[in-house]
DNA sequence: ACCTTTATGCAACAGTGTTGCAAATATTAA
DNA sequence: TTAATATTTGCAACACTGTTGCATAAAGGT
């Protein structure tokens, strides 16, 4: 990203505010899906937990973060990579996440090939989810 | 499933109970996933909001249901198939979930190709998550 | 029928996600 | 720069989700 966060947040039609930049950095430092509890507890009282809430749902609608769909409690939310918000709007998304760790990662360079679905349904997007350990948690 | 409830839940380790009956015959009815709220609700008062998270924690301990990765605000589960629990343990689910209807069922004909991932991950499952729109809900 | 083990209901609690409203901040226009 | 407008924030309250301890009830084995 050669833009800074405020730019960045501007050209996705977002206001530059506190919480979006403090909201977007931390995504870039952990480089990583992080779920609002996990956001919350690391900005600490930097962010009202209501608003981070609604910057998650605005990073969400304007294409800066997809949700990724999680088998703990809540969901998480990763950063759109180039592929996603660009050209042939990128709607498949491979993540991995660690057994052991619970981090989830985005794996952009994985590429999903097409399944062969019944007709019946008009499939639109996919999403892939890969379990098992991470390169710090292998057995 | 040529077996009764009581009998299935029997091969499965577990004792035959009221509460579990009543879930077991609710994934068959429904055949779908089927979240703890959408179960509660169907279930109205014949059973206790907790003892239904302690029903389905007990199918999914002993392979009756698998977690399906949901987006919105709780998990699902749906009943394992033939494929799950038997020989090599089956743990390459892939499901479709409608965009207007929310509901979500599995497709175990579906067939999910291996993807190339980086060597420094140990994938041990993966979970496919489709969506669009079923028969029903088509525009 | 008795005994042991396990499951249930109830109640209380912590965490998650939502909303209304007043105050603060960002943007636009003057 | 200032004023006017639109948006965002914090706060508080609330509903929903998931967990736990404990007494009671039910299941399975003897």
């Amino acid at each position: 990203m050669t833009e800074t966060p405020a730019q960045y947040l501007h050209h996705h039609g977002l206001r530059k505010t506190l919480g979006r930049e403090l909201v977007l950095t931390t995504f870039l430092d952990q480089s990583r899906a992080l779920s609002h509890g996990e956001l919350n507890t690391l900005l600490g009282d930097q962010l009202n937990r209501a608003s981070l809430y609604r910057v998650l749902q605005s990073f969400e609608e304007s294409g800066i973060v997809h949700r990724v769909p999680d088998d703990e409690v809540s969901v998480k939310y990763a950063l759109c990579s180039g592929a996603c918000s660009s050209e042939q709007h990128h709607d498949n998304h491979v993540h991995f996440k660690c057994n052991h760790c619970g981090e989830t990662q985005c794996l952009p360079e994985v590429k999903l090939p097409k399944v062969k679905t019944p007709d019946s349904l008009k499939v639109e997007s996919a999403e892939l989810l890969l379990r098992g350990y991470c390169r710090h948690c292998a057995a």
